[in-house]
DNA sequence: ATCACTTTGTAATAATTTATTAATACTAGT
DNA sequence: ACTAGTATTAATAAATTATTACAAAGTGAT
């Protein structure tokens, strides 16, 4: 997946602001679209369904609060992130942003520079699952350059296939899950060895140390103290 | 919300310091009430529901310290700020380390202008908690530009990850779960080591430099004899 | 049941990161 | 200028993780 597979709906009134967005992100080769107000934005994401749609929180006809909350109901659209602008100063704006479920916040002023570092972080950082169509189950994670097959047990690098036993699958399938979160080893053992069961310390660091073996160090971060956790280059 | 919209408790035993107080903080907007013993402070604050109760510590009746534990005891004020007043030279070291104990403290004799923006930052900059939908536990901190997340066991500045050690990124945490509060060094042994735990009188020092070190220096303020505070500029 | 093979777990120890101490310098308030 | 408290630094200790080799348990085919 490359940054031009993103679509990112752009959401402002002030015309300034949505030409200076619009020209960075398409120059990292982004799909832009655009709104004006809360209404629009919510209207166009049921309609292309972006990635990411990006909103100021003052607006007329519908705040950006309130538009994140409409999309927030909206199943569909449970994988689509929000995100925030908002001037610096206006605390209680972003505060509300977080609540109503946006995923992050950005204030204005922005250097072109960190706001595209900020977006592509963002972009990263979430793993798309896909779901059987009858049962609901997820059957596929997809996340940076690996594809987690549970129904076939195997993980998919590049295209290449990489079997891996159980507890290693397990353990890689618990990570990917949340891409960016640290489990503590003792979540690691409760899900993936379960609650009564009685293993030594070093147990998750070998089987750790066999998956990045497999799959390379890139993946799994260590959390000295806390635990480990997936992330994308 | 505009300052208009904050309703602050005044007490205290002496008529000056109500009136200059008062006078103050009206021409700025609040609204004031006023009490002159820690025993009506508590009657009242439990009848308006004030934002802040801005207390002198010695008083007839019932003490500062007193009426705070009180106030603290009441569920439906748990987000009700404590502020001392505190005479220079007193003993406020006793206050600071109350356990349910104030949120900040403020020495007398203080000019308008610091008096007002002090109240103000306590209002204004008061970090917010972001919790997980399914478990309810606290995930992520936003306190001026900084964003504490829990769960990447990392701190965001300006969308910038910062990653630190688990005893530094716990003592960031507590500090600024409070801001303006100053927290003693007594307290921080507490919830940062534990209550059994000892280490030398250091300590502490060598994990705020290494904070500052990596945040910048305008984050941690030292309050000479008392503790350290978090503060948003 | 046996063999060949895979998977899982353990133990010892190396490597690394983090925490603490200790010595010394600095600073603000009298 | 003195003092009490804090800052800074480098050295050392402590905690935690990584690595390796190997043993035990499981699996599947003959």
């Amino acid at each position: 997946m490359s940054w031009s597979d993103y679509k990112i709906l752009l959401v402002d009134d002030e015309k300034d602001i949505l030409e200076f967005l619009s020209y960075n992100l398409k120059n990292e080769g982004f799909q832009i679209y655009t709104a004006s107000n809360g209404r629009d934005a919510v209207r166009i994401t049921g309609e292309i369904g972006p990635h990411l749609v990006l909103m100021d929180v003052m607006m007329p006809e519908m705040d950006g609060i309130a538009a994140c909350e409409e999309i927030r109901t909206n199943k569909k659209l449970e994988h689509t992130l929000v995100a925030f602008l908002t001037a610096r100063g206006e605390d209680f704006s972003q505060i509300a942003g977080f609540e109503a479920g946006g995923d992050d916040y950005i204030t204005k002023p922005i250097k072109p520079k960190v706001l595209v570092s900020r977006i592509k972080a963002l972009l990263k950082r979430r793993s798309v699952k896909i779901e059987e169509a009858e049962t609901g189950s997820v059957t596929k994670i997809v996340s940076g350059d690996l594809i987690i097959d549970k129904e076939r047990y195997l993980v998919i690098k590049k295209g290449k296939d990489i079997a891996l036993p159980r507890k290693e699958f397990e353990l890689l399938s618990l990570l990917i899950s949340k891409p960016e979160k640290v489990f503590t080893r003792e979540e690691i053992f409760d899900k993936v060895w379960g609650e009564n069961i009685v293993v030594g310390d070093r147990t998750i660091d070998v089987h750790i140390r066999k998956l990045r073996k497999k799959l390379g160090d890139k993946y799994i971060k260590t959390v000295k103290g806390i635990g480990y956790k997936y992330v994308v280059s």
